[in-house]
DNA sequence: CTTGATAATTAAACACTGTTCAATTATGCT
DNA sequence: AGCATAATTGAACAGTGTTTAATTATCAAG
C-alpha cells in the first residue's frame, strides 16, 4: 500500500522514536534493531528508513528525547535549592538519580558514536549545551569574580566527574559496594573540590 | 582436517586473542567479528568457538592484555615519581596518555559488558585490583593516619572522576576544546580534590 | 467518474553478524 | 595397518543494517 492515510509523517515519526526509545528501556541500546521497531509501528523497515538515516539517527532522536527529560529533572533540582552550593550538589545527585532510574536509556546516549564525517545536529547539541549552562551558572553564583574560562572549566571537570561516578557504578565498574554508596562518593567529592577551589579564588 | 600440527591449543588461542586484540585497535569494538579473527589466524569460526566461549570471551581476553599493559605504564608512572603527591598526579596522567594512544583498545575495556548472569572470572579482576591498588598506596603515603575505608573511598572518587574526564574526552563528549585540555583538568581536579581531602583529615 | 501522476509502502535481496553441529579428516596409539 | 580420538570444517539458522524495484493507495485534473 503507499500512502495509508494511518498517519502523517509526523506521526509516524514520533511513533518510531517511542518505539525506538520502549526498546532501549527494556533491552538495551543493542537491543534495538529497524525490524523490531518497523515491526512494534506496524510498518516495514524500507518505511522507517524512508524517514530516518538508519539505526543510528532513530537512536539519536530517542537520546535526544532522554536529554530532555534530564535536563527537565535537573532543573528541578537545581530550582529547588537556594544556595549555590546545595544547587551543585542536588543536581549531580539527580543526574545520579536519573542514570539510576533510566539505567538503560541513560546508557544509550553515551554509547551512541556518530560515524566520523558525520556532525552532532544543532538540536541534538543545544540539549548537551543546556544541560552544561546548568553547572555554569551554579558556579558563577559560588563565585562571581571568576572567569568565563575559570567557570567552564570547573564545571567540565565537575560534570566528568559526576559522570565517571555514575557511569562505573551504573556499569558495576567502580567495586565500591562495601565502601561507599555512589552518593557518598558524589558528595564527597563536591564538597572537596568545591572547598578548594574556593580558597584558591580567594588566594 | 583436524589437528593439524601447525599449532598448539595454546598457540591457537594466543593467536586468536592477538588478531583480536589487532581488530579492536583497528576497526574498534564493533569492529570485531568471529569470521575476521578466525580468518586472520587461518582457522574457521568453528575452532574459534571450541577455543573460547564465543566473541565476548575473545574480547575479554583481549581486554586482559590491555589491563596488563596499562597496569605496567601507570606502574612506571608511580615509580618514576618520589612523593605520593605526584605519583597520584602522574599516574593520572599516564592513564589519560594510555586512553588517547591506544583508543580503541582502550574503550573496549569498558564497552565490553557480560551476560547478567555471568560473573568477572578471577584473573580478570585481580587485573583491576591491581589497578585500583596503586592508587590506595599512594593515598596511604599521603595520609597514613586514615582509616581503609577512607582510602578506598578517596582512590574510588579520583579514579571514577580521571575515568571520566578521560572518556568523555577520548569520547569528544567534553566540548572543551577551547577551554581546557583534558591533562589542565585532570591536574587541577586532583590538585584540588586531595588539598581539601588533606585538610579534613588534619581538623 | 475515470484517468494519470505522485508519493508512500512493501517485500525481496545482499552482505554481514553470532552460534551450533553433523560430517570430515588428520593425528597418535595399539 | 587399522582404529579410536580429537581437531577442523563448512553448512546451516536466525538475526542484523541497508538498498531498491515493484506495488499500491491517494490526490488532482480532465
Amino acid at each position: 500500500m503507499a500512502r495509508r492515510n494511518d498517519h502523517s509523517k509526523e506521526e509516524l515519526q514520533s511513533m518510531a522514536i517511542d518505539a525506538t526509545r520502549s526498546l532501549i528501556s527494556q533491552a538495551g541500546y543493542e537491543g534495538v534493531s529497524a525490524r523490531k521497531v518497523a515491526n512494534s509501528i506496524g510498518y516495514t523497515v524500507g518505511t522507517l528508513y524512508q524517514n530516518f538515516n538508519g539505526i543510528q539517527d532513530l537512536i539519536l532522536h530517542a537520546n535526544a528525547f532522554t536529554l530532555s527529560s534530564l535536563l527537565l529533572e535537573l532543573e528541578e533540582a537545581y530550582n529547588h535549592s537556594a544556595s549555590p552550593r546545595w544547587r551543585i550538589e542536588k543536581v549531580a545527585l539527580a543526574y545520579l538519580d536519573f542514570a539510576q532510574r533510566h539505567e538503560k536509556l541513560w546508557h544509550a546516549v553515551y554509547k551512541l558514536t556518530l560515524p566520523q564525517d558525520q556532525a552532532i545536529p544543532d538540536w541534538y547539541q543545544s540539549r548537551i549545551d543546556a544541560l552544561f549552562s546548568l553547572l555554569e551558572n551554579a558556579l558563577t553564583q559560588l563565585d562571581g569574580k571568576r572567569s568565563t574560562t575559570e567557570i567552564q572549566k570547573a564545571s567540565r571537570i565537575l560534570w566528568s566527574s559526576v559522570h565517571g561516578i555514575c557511569i562505573l557504578h551504573v556499569g558495576n565498574k567502580l567495586f565500591s559496594d562495601n565502601i561507599a554508596s555512589p552518593q557518598e562518593l558524589i558528595q564527597s567529592l563536591i564538597q572537596n573540590y568545591l572547598a578548594a577551589w574556593l580558597q584558591q579564588g580567594t588566594a
